[in-house]
DNA sequence: CATGGTTACGTAAGCGGTTAACCAGAGTAA
DNA sequence: TTACTCTGGTTAACCGCTTACGTAACCATG
């Protein structure tokens, strides 16, 4: 069992000040060097590691960056989903905070009322890195007026907090250019994810921007709304199915959707892409590997969680400087659900033989 | 920009001292109502958020455990890969470290001797989940030194550390009995992980079990390596075909490296199951989506997570506790690909019409 | 030789909370 | 009236670091 030992018994096993025991853990330099390895000495032999929250307490700095998940609960529920985004955001967010040697705190909001719960988190953090999915601007806003927070999310940027996303629109309207040029289509449905969902809004959006470049007449609302789940994108394929004459193809909101869709089609007995195209968006893992593999959209996610640690850490340093949105572009990733031949455009495996 | 408050400035507001208002935050009883309003009142209205570091270093408990992943940064580095299991884990731990008012910290070590970088965060935390695959018990013990540590990985618990695990043996060994038993296949190969990863270890010493349970001879070292991946798991299989009389089947120590072979057989003509049956383990995302459907052996990935702090938290309050060892039991998952017809004896999706 | 500049370290005042110890005043009992 | 117990607070001593200052010793300089 650790005994954690402090500074000041460093100091006395090295004959030395508290003062010079801090100075030579992190300057390191401007002492005679028997001190500076009587000091090391002792402080290995103590196994002494210097207390976060005492360091932290006096340079008002505790070195830890908070990423905060409103719905980390109900993503990946399913036992096994992929739940993709959270974990490549950690990847990107704990590469940019180590870079400068802070650490990364993960947090969920519980239950709806238990934001008090992200203010627990508030103090042990310096900011936090926002994933704005589920939660509304006044959300958002009432944990800004206690920490500082850079918002990840879909296109949109709040007013006047930093900003890190992917074109969720640009990418979406993209997918369906391609449906629309490449292959003709000129009737196709949505299908998207929960109705606030910023993410869902700007890739419907994104959707009917394509669709009125090319000059189609653009609905007002989706076709329907499968709530970003693989079950939820089986019913809601089916219900545009029966709602209205079936369309040449269909753009869904994300990955699992589609890949409910493709179970749907499958049991109609309907060939994606003969009878029915299908796109989804985020290219996760099982995009590749489902029957026919899936054409969607990529966004950069671990750049995006690397990205947003830095802004935020740009902010810590300069609480004055003028707002930032910085806004990655996502890429098209051409496979077969679209009705392309099977010419595979998107980062190629590993190795594939 | 938040401006942080102290407990002074809100001590001062309401008209009484800090010790109130520490009393009021937290125990909320035995106050004169107007008191206690008082004290919220100012409390909120200056937005003050408890500094976690003050609060640490009064209490000597940071409020704080971290989760400890080796090598964070190869596993999901393909860039949309699914990295199931640290999401999974994070999840859980988080739900046991929120339960209680704790939040969990991220932490990778870099490079080799980037040791220093978990002592860094070592100070950070009141303990330490290190997922152990890629650390040696050298390492591992040298972090138990200053830090109280549970250890998540295989089933083989370290000599006098914490453990918590699943029974990968045993998984593995019910896979192979069900080859064997069900479907009477006598010629199984196995493909195994990095040679060193207790997982892979563990799996294939409950693979050799089944075996000489059947009475069938044992081999003493798996029949290819595939790292794990996708890719290592094609060159695996081509590599034992290439090498021996082809098998009846083959179990291999990951769903990634069984998609990868199932990718080698179908450019090889090769049909699964009627030529070659396939069995995977850790039932991941695409393990379902994969033609055929993937029979694998499913580990409580969230659970371990949320166990692992328990038993963390339990060490914190008792160090003098015994040693505690769990051990979840696994679960078999079985679809096509062991040559079974189809029948889904996993958990069902959330809703399948 | 007084003065000033370095070098190498020590002193001690915080940082923002918590909590043991203490206390004023009201009520209660003897 | 006196002693005693609650109630509802306050005072002040930490918690383990960092760092602005202070200082002693030594060297160089005019």
């Amino acid at each position: 069992m650790p005994e954690r030992s402090t500074i000041y018994e460093v100091a006395r096993r090295s004959g030395v000040s508290t003062a010079t025991v801090s100075r030579v853990m992190r300057e390191g330099v401007g002492f005679s060097p028997e001190t500076r390895d009587r000091v090391l000495a002792a402080a290995r032999e103590l196994r002494w590691v210097p207390s976060g929250p005492a360091r932290g307490l006096a340079v008002r700095r505790a070195g830890i960056v908070g990423l905060l998940f409103p719905d980390l609960d109900q993503t990946g529920e399913a036992e096994n989903e992929s739940p993709l985004f959270v974990d490549q955001v950690i990847r990107g967010a704990e590469r940019a905070a180590t870079a400068v040697g802070d650490a990364v705190l993960i947090a969920a909001t519980r239950n709806a009322p238990g934001h008090d719960l992200a203010l627990s988190v508030a103090g042990k953090v310096d900011g936090l890195v926002v994933m704005a999915r589920s939660l509304s601007d006044r959300d958002l806003a009432r944990i800004a007026r206690s920490v500082p927070v850079v918002v990840l999310a879909a296109g949109s940027a709040p007013r006047r907090l930093d900003f890190v996303g992917a074109d969720n629109r640009g990418g979406s309207r993209q997918v369906t250019a391609h449906l629309i040029e490449q292959h003709g289509y000129r009737d196709i449905a949505f299908i998207g994810g929960p109705a606030q969902s910023p993410d869902s809004i700007e890739r419907f959006s994104g959707f009917g921007e394509a669709l009125s470049a090319a000059g189609l007449s653009t609905p007002d609302v989706p076709d329907a709304e499968g709530g970003f789940t693989e079950a939820g994108g089986e019913r809601a394929m089916r219900a545009v199915l029966a709602a209205r004459k079936r369309p040449r193809a269909v753009v869904l909101g994300n990955d699992e959707m589609a890949i409910g869709a493709l179970a749907a089609l499958r049991s109609m007995r309907l060939r994606v892409p003969a009878d029915i195209a299908l796109t989804g968006f985020d290219d996760i893992a099982s995009a590749r590997h489902v029957r026919p593999p899936l054409t969607t959209v990529r966004q950069p996610m671990r750049d995006l969680g690397e990205q947003a640690v830095r802004v935020l850490l740009d902010r810590l340093a300069d609480p004055g400087a003028p707002r930032r949105s910085v806004v990655f572009p996502t890429e098209l990733v051409i496979r077969r659900s679209c009705g392309c031949a099977g010419r595979v455009t998107g980062k190629p495996m590993e190795s594939s033989s």
